[in-house]
DNA sequence: CCATGTGAAGGTTTTCACAGCT
DNA sequence: AGCTGTGAAAACCTTCACATGG
């Protein structure tokens, strides 16, 4: 295990932890929506407002990536906005395809918020006969079997899958096999897939089933407060 | 703050640690998937491969819940998963409503997953005009405006939120003004709600954007490995 | 004898609080 | 004077490794 790959120990090159990979986006969306309306600079306490945290936890994470604010005034919207796409990577567009164009894989090609946010939607494909021809948000549903020679073509190393479970694994394997390394699963199937691919699940019923977990708390709080006032709040 | 409301140190029931909740879905599915496939009893090893984490991690998981194995066995299929449905509060149905019935709303009332796992859709609302009168998934389409009335006639806590960025917060200050407290926020937007109102929120560019950011790394690795044999993989 | 259940160790993430720069 | 950037402390989560009990 080597250490660094000179870059001095500071300098801004390795080792973002994975909580602050995952709040980038955010804080990008914060910044887009403040750019939005002409808002030039913030300090970090704006900027943590509008991303939904607390700003010594959003300076902690911008601080990974260098040190890109002004001490006494905050940080410039555009430069730092930039500074934040450079590191996730999407200065330049991801080509993406979408496996199983169902009433989800449907939604998703819809979603403008995928072209919008660095992502190209370059492939729909669909193993059912019925599908093959239609086109959907402008784009052809074209065949599984057309995989691997999209994949190639394209240059594609992001796939989404919207297929329902029974299918997930065999679409992921072919998925690999074609030369995706990277995988947004919305089957509710854990997948295997090999070291060097990853994967992120998105389930809609395990969010639910948390949700329905506080639920159930809170209603449990509620009925022992007949005789203890305290009222405690869980938020995300 | 008080510590335990008549529970003792070891009892069962409080301080679910929040990793551990958000994995008891897992857990309840691959039970699901084992229960299917008539597997009576399985071992943490298996299960544990079933839902994709390490079997430590489980059984630790499962010790804050009880005691539900049996030493030198293993968990009955059947008998675990009920023990984790009723801490997670799925035993049972939930009434849900969803807010917003554009394409990712349509997919959502038409996944079985929802209704299979806990939840029952009560009602489907839409602000805009041409939706009312329509029926999807065999739900009709009700004006926004009846929120209220339906969220106390139906007893619902749960709303679902799949309307565009900018409605999305006049939608869930109107959910929590008529008594929803927890809510599933699928607009890429951050919601302010007060204490005692769950949101968790699925953002689909944002998981686009962690991929991303991954994806960049290993390109970067791998043009760096021209004279370094070493390929590190990263995985989820 | 075997797999669970669990203290204790090791990591990671969050929060605090203030030094340092503009 | 004020806000960033950051060590250090606290909280939280994961992994280890083994005592425990069927």
């Amino acid at each position: 295990m080597h250490t660094g790959e000179g870059s001095s120990a500071h300098d801004p090159h390795r080792d973002i932890p994975e909580a602050t990979v995952a709040r980038l986006p955010v804080y990008l969306r914060a910044l887009t929506s403040l750019a939005e309306r002409n808002i030039a600079s913030c300090s970090s306490e704006e900027l943590a407002t509008a991303a939904g945290v607390n700003s010594a936890k959003l300076r902690k994470d911008l601080s990974y990536l260098g040190s890109y604010g002004t001490r006494g005034v905050g940080y410039d919207v555009d430069y730092l906005s930039y500074q934040i796409a450079r590191e996730i990577g999407v200065t330049h567009d991801w080509p993406v395809i979408i496996v199983g164009i169902g009433n989800l894989g449907q939604a998703l090609a819809n979603f403008s918020g995928f072209s919008s946010r660095g992502f190209r939607t370059v492939a729909l494909l669909d193993a059912a006969e019925p599908m093959q021809g239609r086109t959907v948000a402008g784009i052809a549903v074209r065949p599984f079997a057309d995989l691997a020679e999209i994949v190639t073509a394209e240059q594609v190393s992001i796939g989404v899958i919207s297929v329902p479970a029974a299918a997930a694994q065999d679409v992921a394997d072919a998925m690999v096999e074609a030369g995706i390394s990277s995988i947004l699963n919305f089957a509710p199937a854990v997948l295997n897939v090999p070291d060097g691919v990853d994967v992120r699940k998105v389930d809609l019923s395990i969010e639910l089933q948390i949700l329905a977990y506080h639920e159930s708390r809170k209603a449990a709080e509620a009925e022992e407060s007949v005789d203890d006032g305290s009222g405690e709040g869980v938020s995300a």
